[in-house]
DNA sequence: ACGCATTTGTTCGTATGTATT
DNA sequence: TAATACATACGAACAAATGCG
């Protein structure tokens, strides 16, 4: 009951209620890795039925927002989780199993954005972005080369050492270091030619064929947050895709 | 410990009949863009209740087999339907809007299956197979060169003709005109350097950069029935992705 | 080792709302 | 307008998984 008829635009009740738990998640009320309250409890903070709480969190869990467990409860869903990683990573060894290989921070640093860059995080022309180069290596051989920009404003303290010293992944740095949560990313795809200087970083001929890889990821409520360039050697790696 | 070690593969009620949908599907007693019954008519056939079917076929509607329409009914996905297409689609202009192009079609035969395509598509050694090649053009400038391989046996009498004459996209084809309907396709992505025949076919330099995308697409029950090689022109083109 | 409480998962039933024909 | 079909919402009961005492 309670209408609540004053609403411009109708929506189901279970929709509301998935508004108001994305708000708790973005405001930060339930933080990665916790347990939300139970079916119940929420059914009675919002005074609703207990099927209805169901259906926002399970829209909410194929968006993997969250995670449930059945006998344990619902869980915010964290990078930390090796099936939210895999997600994320799509470049894979033609042999041998996907691993995290060995990273090379090569620049950390803060600086105003480029144009292009703040026009794909929405920030101010001036606005300040960390801007973190990197090589991903596996078995030796360098593979990855990744150019990575943040809004500052969002990241403030972020050092090529907090990243070096990190083990895991670094969104998992990311959100529970700086609150910032990628849930979802566009990527551009193309093949390029390698430049002398990535040829160089990536010890292979100028002029290689390699992929470049754009991806502007997102966090709640769909804000950009990230811009990555990554460019990388698929002579022994592809990029996986599943089309569903 | 104590008993029920090897369980007898218990499985809910909604998933067993998901299972007797699916295979009705797979049986073709529902066919592409036809409404199936109603979710009543289902839980009196399957004599569960009305929920129960609900259940099933939301989990068939996200694997994208049925499609629910409020009031009308729910339906068999088809290619047909444009949301469908766009999801075998990734290849996108840098501007303009996405658009199917020319197709050219310079090779459609029938051979015996090279081994390393008999092992994707799961034939016998020797088993009969067709090949497509096709170049795909837009706005007169050609994009993409792909080499398609089929499994003769489920595509008998697919022939240049045919191709060429039917409006619309291969898929589409391949549902109506052979029963057999793509719905799930897996993908490895690389960048390669253009051979002199692909240079020539794309009108490109020899070893320009060109974007390699494998994919394997499979039918009910996972089968794989195509396997496809595409060489995309990325220059005014990017491959679309999405992770989420 | 056992049982109990908690939490999500499954199944049924009923009623009402919304979209289509 | 009426009939049909899917969508939403509520309630209830039991099953299965988990964790604790």
């Amino acid at each position: 009951m309670t209408a609540e008829t004053s609403s411009p635009a109708f929506s189901p009740l279970y929709q509301q209620i998935k508004t108001l738990m994305t708000r708790s998640l973005q405001l930060g009320e339930w933080h990665p890795g916790d347990a939300i309250p139970s079916e119940i409890e929420l059914a009675a903070r919002f005074k609703v039925s207990q099927g209805t709480v169901r259906k926002a969190i399970d829209e909410l869990a194929t968006e993997n927002l969250l995670v449930r467990r059945q006998g344990k409860g619902t869980f915010v869903a964290t990078h930390a989780e090796e099936k939210v990683q895999f997600r994320f990573l799509r470049l894979m060894p033609d042999e041998g199993v996907a691993g995290g290989g060995e990273r090379r921070f090569i620049d950390c640093r803060r600086q105003r954005a480029p144009a292009d860059i703040a026009r794909a995080l929405l920030l101010q022309a001036g606005d300040a972005a960390i801007q973190v180069r990197r090589v991903l290596s596996f078995s030796g051989a360098p593979v990855v080369l990744d150019d990575i920009w943040l809004p500052a404003v969002l990241f403030k303290g972020l050092t090529a050492e907090k990243l070096s010293d990190y083990r895991g992944p670094m969104y998992r740095l990311f959100e529970s270091e700086f609150g910032v949560r990628m849930i979802r990313a566009e990527e551009k795809i193309r093949a390029v030619a390698a430049d002398a200087a990535t040829a160089e970083l990536l010890a292979l001929a100028e002029g290689s064929p390699l992929l470049s890889v754009e991806r502007l990821s997102m966090t709640y409520g769909d804000k950009p947050v990230e811009l990555r360039r990554g460019l990388y050697n698929t002579a022994s790696h592809y990029y996986r895709n599943e089309l569903s």
